[in-house]
DNA sequence: AGTCTATGATTGATCGGCTG
DNA sequence: ACAGCCGATCAATCATAGAC
């Protein structure tokens, strides 16, 4: 009655059904964010997510809560006390402000939606 | 290390699936777009709204199903075929690339 | 009551696009 | 040129619900 639909498979023997899309083979490279630790012995040179302690964390939010936007200076000084590069501070805010944002428009809807059902 | 663990604890937890009609909703879509499973804002709010659960809900449920069902396409060739005969609004005539025209609802 | 698997959520980091 | 931001996504992981 119906015949699977594979257009084509050019020259690839196409295991089973469905073929392969690109957005299946998309690859993401690894992080940089590794501070170099000689790619010599063993191991690769730690390239890693990040796993920031309580104690970062807790610094973090807390000067969110200040600015939701950090400057070049603001930035090297924390950085430098919590011991992470500029690179992971910066990062870490921008998540920070787009979960942020993510919050205040869920915080948003369901009001939005007793109302109408009200 | 248990004690770390505490940081979280929060909404993590107290998970719920999703009912049988959100899934099937969202199977549906995803089945019948395989060949470019992302959702426009607009059709994940559709989603959202058909299947009863927050456009971030969608968002979430597209990103682990991507990264699943290639991580593991063998294991999702029954549940591909069950929904791929439901739906066939899709255009699925892209055999090698150059595509980038996606315009679910915008003529 | 466990153990294993399916699944929703979280999050550090990447990708591409836009902007000052 | 170019770094920072945004929005979307990836990818690994957490914690729980459900299957066995």
């Amino acid at each position: 009655l119906n015949e699977d639909k594979d257009p084509a498979c050019p020259s690839e023997p196409c295991p089973n059904a469905t073929q392969t899309f690109d957005w299946m083979k998309v690859k993401r490279n690894p992080p940089k964010t590794a501070k170099v630790s000689e790619y010599g012995l063993l191991g690769q040179p730690n390239t890693i997510r990040t796993n920031f302690t309580t104690k970062q964390l807790t610094e973090l939010e807390k000067e969110f809560h200040f600015n939701k936007y950090l400057t070049r200076a603001r930035r090297v000084e924390i950085a430098a006390t919590l011991e992470l590069n500029e690179t992971q501070v910066k990062l870490w805010f921008q998540n920070r402000r787009m979960k942020q944002k993510k919050r205040e428009k869920e915080g948003l809807a369901p009001a939005a939606a007793s109302r109408s059902a009200k | 290390v248990m004690i770390l663990r505490s940081r979280f604890l929060d909404a993590r937890r107290k998970r719920r699936n999703f009912s049988k009609q959100a899934t099937e909703v969202l199977n549906e879509y995803f089945y019948s777009h395989l060949s470019n499973p992302y959702p426009s804002e607009e059709a994940k709010e559709e989603l959202a709204k058909k299947g009863g659960i927050t456009v971030s809900q969608v968002s979430n449920w597209f990103g682990n199903k991507r990264i699943r069902y290639k991580k593991n396409m063998g294991k999702f060739q029954e549940e591909a075929n069950i929904y791929a005969a439901k739906t066939a609004v899709d255009a699925t005539n892209v055999v090698a690339q150059g595509n980038q025209a996606n315009s679910p609802s915008t003529p």
